[in-house]
DNA sequence: ATTATTATTGAGATACATTCTCAATGGAGC
DNA sequence: GCTCCATTGAGAATGTATCTCAATAATAAT
């Protein structure tokens, strides 16, 4: 079992419910990747290696995941979400490319603070948020001029 | 007829459809404000002042304003996505309350730049970017004190 | 004017991700 | 063992958006 799944087995019985295999297959999935995995492709991976976990199951497993704070939860747009494990993993922000869908990450922490500069200028207090850049990765960029 | 909407006629004109009625009340209803409307708001709008226009036809031509680049479709995160009307209206970003729902804009010049450079060094072309911040707007920060 | 061609529309079907319902399951504690 | 209650799975329901296709309306041709 690996570590993540160590402290959200602690995170669940100090919740006071109990740590079931399938909270344990969801949770071991997961943090198997730093990958951003969508609902389904866990509930796949989870269907070809034996486990039973169903769907609800896997969506319920993944919010206490994120409530855990050990899982993101990341908006991808157009209704794409998906999620990644946060541990050693700083904050950082998406580049989404919109020809083969791949996922880059980056990190600019002024763009961070001049969030906050905004909200602080607007009243108004930031729980999280979702800064996405879409376009063409550059494998893609090259591949249509080729 | 608005302004806008005789420059969405001439857009429909010149790519040689037809401007019928549907498509002008549709846009009519998105340039008489400055508010985030969703697709269902505008349909909802549009049959409570007896228009006829179906939800196929809004849906429809909201693509045809955003294709006109009259409108920009913004997405508000967890699937919802809004229009409004560019015209005098520069590029800027949204806080948007998880409360009430209110939907607040910013702007930030040095953000939009900083975007730029992370592209460059990542070696991706940017079409399009969506930033929004969720939290608590002013208002309802006050009545949770209250 | 009549006919043929094409664009547009509305109603409902379909798609899709996600949430909900509820009866069955299965630990935990007595 | 039995009772209690959290958990689960199957499928129904939701909400948003798109698609299908026959009917309608506009345009072009004869
Ligand atoms: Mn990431
Ligand atoms: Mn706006
Ligand atoms: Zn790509
Ligand atoms: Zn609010």
């Amino acid at each position: 079992m690996r570590p993540e799944t160590q402290q959200f087995m602690k995170f669940i019985e100090t919740k006071g419910l109990l740590f079931t295999t399938e909270r344990k297959s969801v949770a071991e999935e997961v943090f198997s990747t730093h990958d951003h995995l969508d609902a389904e492709e866990v509930l796949k991976k989870l269907k070809s290696t034996g486990s039973k976990a169903s769907r609800a199951t896997v969506y319920r497993t993944l919010d206490l995941l994120v409530e855990s704070g050990l899982v993101e939860k990341i908006d991808l747009g157009e209704g794409r979400s998906a999620y990644e494990h946060t541990a050693g993993h700083p904050h950082h922000d998406h580049l989404v490319c919109t020809v083969c869908g791949e996922v880059q990450e980056f990190e600019e922490p002024l763009i961070e603070q001049l969030q906050e500069w905004a909200c602080e200028k607007a009243g108004f207090r930031a729980i999280g948020h979702s800064l996405n850049i879409y376009g063409w990765c550059a494998k893609c960029k090259l591949a249509v001029k080729a």
